[in-house]
DNA sequence: CATGTTTTTGCAAACGTATGCAAAATGACA
DNA sequence: TGTCATTTTGCATACGTTTGCAAAAACATG
């Protein structure tokens, strides 16, 4: 009762066990007749064509590995949410791994990734080390890094215009009439906060601004304890710009809770990624919108291209984001502070 | 170069591809000799088992399936975040798949999953018609339902004790002085929503009080508008209790950026499962926690046990939890309000 | 060294499906 | 009705493993 096969779907319509597979293999031939039989003896004995024994024969085992690290960054459950629905539609699933950035650990997920066959893989926000990305293009297992690039490495990436982010915040702030900025930032390990700081400080620079640089690494704590630092100096900034969201988030917790400054009053903040949360209430945050829909979309339609033709050229997609106001921010310009 | 097979392995090591298999298989006998000759060709080759192939035979996909409703509570991502950890510890992996809350659409994705053959189940925030349970309990699939309780069903479900929780928080915001209490209750069509409900109005009908409730449908939205709804009455309550956390800033966001209330002067919130974002200084909720991480490993322990003996019984789990008090809460009394 | 006991090994048969091939059935057309 | 082109069907094999079985090897004991 455990499990039906399509023999004993094939013995009680009276049929070979290959016209079972047929009828159930899209694009194969069978007669309506053989159709119709097969369809009702399927249905009364619930079979169900076994995804294990097709992928064996087929290589295809229509599974894709999503390695994720920062699931408490609100970025990720959408994207994860975004990607697994997108990928469903066109008759995917995803296997999910959580890995910690660390090199070994994400290596480790990887070759588990693809013990279990999965026909390509996509990293969201986790570097890889260049035997890794070897590694799968020697088992020829497409790879797609999610809101991470990687320099002069033959792998596909997604990432949103995180130069030229950086400089819309460096223009918008300067534009507000602030001098005395701060940048708290994203993880100088990853691309991702490396490219977000460098459009920005080079902008500011062209201002003659050389604002305070911090690395944020992407964690609440860390950031707070930069926005204590920053704001205990002989001049704190009046400005700051938060590598992402989920940071900036713990960042305007900390200005107002912990220190009784107001926001943007005091001092302004400014996110990256623009995440649901950043339009709530509490924190109506001013951010870079990552474009989630699109970068997901670029993402599948990537790999899924480079899974179906494994000669298809890797490549380094940007999608430019807008910078969405609201009022963390204000303007100074024609005001007193 | 693509994919290398045991039997490869086996010709370059100079044994048989049983040798190579029984140097793989966990618990199998091999001479320290053979077990160094095939460890050797198989890194050089870069072989490692096809987990498919592994998993016809054995009948063991190790793979657990995951169908999640509501990835924007941040209840969720955190559930599947220590799932997913707690599960690849075991040697076990997660294929998730996302399904709204309709039971067609459940159904839907359920049979996708058994085709993955997928040795149990675990539904979070979802609920399953009786049909579908009684075709995994066919196929021998055990199910556990996460965060949401199934009547009279031959489920496993693993919830906080919801009653219990509604009770705490009448309890807790008599013990504040309130007398004018309204409910933005979780979606009634959940256990979930419904326990914490029947506790809460239950406790509060013993001290003659009765609260005003809506359905928040687990929605911000929805539980926006039910905000409105409230303090637009002749005699607003100064004090609400909402389902959920994920519902609660919503409602904290509409009161203090909306109406221009305040929390807790004008109205005090609490809300129900204490996610990390209700620590943060934005929100600072008082809240019921769900002890996610004892949660998460009754969760897996039953559906661990059920997977090894299927024998198993299926077993209610409610888990305790604490009401932790934050500074959206406020005692009333001996002072003026 | 002979004998008995344990460990290691290779052979071959599964697991449930897809698919090339040739035979059979069907359809088209004169 | 006869012939040919087309579609449908069943047979048999393959996918990459695990595992029962019996033979071979290794070891222990007298």
């Amino acid at each position: 009762m455990g499990v039906v096969t399509s023999l004993q779907v094939a013995q009680r319509a009276g049929v070979s066990q290959s016209a079972v597979s047929r009828v159930f293999t899209p694009g194969a031939s069978a007669s309506a007749k053989t159709v119709e039989k097969v369809k009702r003896a399927a249905s009364e004995l619930g079979y169900r064509p076994n995804m294990m024994a097709r992928a064996m024969i087929t290589g295809k085992s229509r599974m894709i590995g999503l390695v994720v690290a920062y699931l408490d960054n609100q970025f990720y459950p959408a994207a994860l949410e975004r990607l697994s629905n997108a990928l469903q539609a066109k008759g995917y699933h995803i296997l999910v791994f959580t890995a910690s950035n660390d090199n070994d650990h994400v290596a480790r997920v990887v070759e588990e990734l693809m013990d279990y066959q999965v026909e390509g893989i996509i990293t969201a926000s986790v570097g890889m080390s260049s035997e890794l990305t070897q590694r799968c293009e020697d088992a020829e297992i497409p790879i797609v890094m999610f809101n991470r690039g990687q320099d002069g490495r033959n792998v596909s990436s997604v990432t949103s215009a995180n130069l030229d982010g950086g400089r819309k915040v460096a223009d918008f702030l300067l534009g507000c009439g602030h001098q005395n900025i701060a940048h708290i930032g994203g993880w100088q390990g990853s691309s991702t906060g490396r490219d977000r700081q460098i459009g920005f400080t080079d902008r500011l620079a062209e201002a003659g601004i050389v604002p305070r640089c911090i690395d944020g690494m992407y964690d609440r704590d860390t950031a707070r304890a930069a926005t204590i630092d920053l704001m205990d100096r002989r001049t704190p900034p009046d400005a700051i710009f938060v590598g992402n969201d989920h940071m900036a988030f713990a960042v305007m917790d900390c200005l107002r809770s912990e220190i009784g400054l107001s926001v943007p009053g005091d001092v302004a903040v400014v996110g990256y990624d623009d995440v649901p949360m950043a339009a709530w209430g509490a924190y109506d945050l001013t951010t870079v919108r990552q474009p989630l829909n699109r970068m997901v979309d670029a993402t599948i339609d990537r790999l899924l291209t480079q899974i179906s033709d494994k000669t298809a050229p890797t490549r380094v997609i940007e999608i430019e984001g807008a910078l969405i106001q609201r009022s963390s921010t204000r303007s100074l310009k024609g005001q007193d502070q």
